[in-house]
DNA sequence: AAGTGGTCTAGACCACAGA
DNA sequence: CTGTGGTCTAGACCACTTG
């Protein structure tokens, strides 16, 4: 007798979560420690680990050592975005993809782009301007700052051929990334960029991405109208 | 003297994540085995598994059982978006909240609504449309729709009190969850719910929720002139 | 059928943050 | 200082998927 079971870590996950459910534990309370509750279910305690990863990972419990774990008071919905290369985004939907440097200089950085790297003072950076064509349709234009410092080498890339986008993306990790979504009604420039019409609504994504503490890129993309961000099942 | 360092997770991490860097294994190329690699490393294969999983989990590499791991073709951009909940979002800009519930009643499913839950056939479910607002002013208009077979309780809660957002996330945890977002022009209507100016840009979020493959909600969020959706941290 | 990643265990030590 | 989560190891077995 005595049959051992073998726990997988999703069900010992989705017992801690029902106990959360069943309010045994309410938002702010403390659960029992990890080896506490491995003894009760029966497991390793690695197990239960591997399960409070999850539940960390997923804005369900709160961890920290020492402090033990402690369920959440203000759950959250967390979402993951894949934001794939526009390149590929393009051809996915089955168009032709096409992209066009618009200009290219060195300048200094504007506050709005000082803020984005939390940058006291203007630096020279690399400022790129490019629009992404699907089948020669404005897709989107991305106003893009790149950092001198961490990469030297964008200097010596032709961005006619290749665009920054894709070059940053298959050549420069990044560790840290912010992003930053909002809606905005067209302007007369971007009637001429983006063929909007003057007051359409535009979905902006504007993305900063460090590599550690090193400022990589920011950038602002605006969609052509109705474009559509989805997260991926 | 073989003096044996011990090797974080992290440090593996990296040296993987160069060895793709510095093209050794270039965009859908065959890694080594974990076991391999562990060797190479001198460490423990559930070290590298460590590493492998963070990279997958970052978009870096694909794993599959016997087929092994491969580095992606298409690199993406990931994001992890928090999406509180709105009254906590709210008082955390230091506004008062107030929610207001304008209609609720059961009706058959749309043709919008039922693309998000992929049922062929209309159903019907509990609609509950509802204004979020901070210091009197709107901030969030949602239109959604609930599972009646799903959630039967909810009929008995009284949505007046307690908004309908907020006892789902308190009451119903979902394992999947598909959201979209996108810009659209204000209408007449959005005029007076939001009291947005006709022809200005809003924020939409529309967000469908299961657990297992039970359906629980699906909504469309419209946020007010000037909303930003950010990642933390 | 066999190869490869995924998980589980038991135990040790580490590192951070409260008291 | 001490308690708690975080990591690492070595080894075993499982489960998926491809040849």
């Amino acid at each position: 007798m005595s049959e051992r079971r073998r726990h997988s870590w999703m069900e010992i996950r989705d017992s801690i979560r029902g106990l959360i459910l069943n309010a045994t534990y309410g938002p702010g309370d403390k659960l029992p420690r990890d080896e506490e509750l491995a003894l009760r279910f029966g497991c390793a305690r690695s197990t239960v680990h591997r399960a409070m990863r999850d539940l960390a990972q997923n804005g369900i419990v709160e961890r920290r050592r020492k402090g033990g774990t402690t369920v959440r008071r203000d759950p959250v919905t967390r979402a993951t975005l894949d934001i794939p290369i526009t390149r590929l985004e393009v051809e996915q939907r089955g168009y032709r993809y096409r992209h066009r440097l618009i200009r290219q200089s060195v300048q200094d950085t504007p506050p709005a782009i000082m803020a984005n790297f939390g940058f006291s003072e203007p630096r020279a950076m690399l400022r790129v301007e490019a629009l992404h064509l699907a089948d020669n349709r404005p897709y989107i234009f991305e106003d893009r700052w790149i950092s001198l410092e961490t990469v030297p080498e964008i200097t010596s890339v032709d961005l006619t051929h290749e665009n920054a986008n894709e070059w940053l993306v298959r050549n420069r990790p990044y560790s840290k990334c912010d992003l930053r979504l909002y809606a905005r009604t067209a302007t007369a420039g971007d009637r001429d960029m983006l063929q909007a019409q003057e007051g359409e609504a535009l979905f902006v994504m504007e993305r900063t991405t460090w590599i550690d503490a090193a400022p990589i890129t920011s950038l602002c993309a605006v969609a052509h109208p109705g474009y559509q961000l989805f997260t991926q099942g």
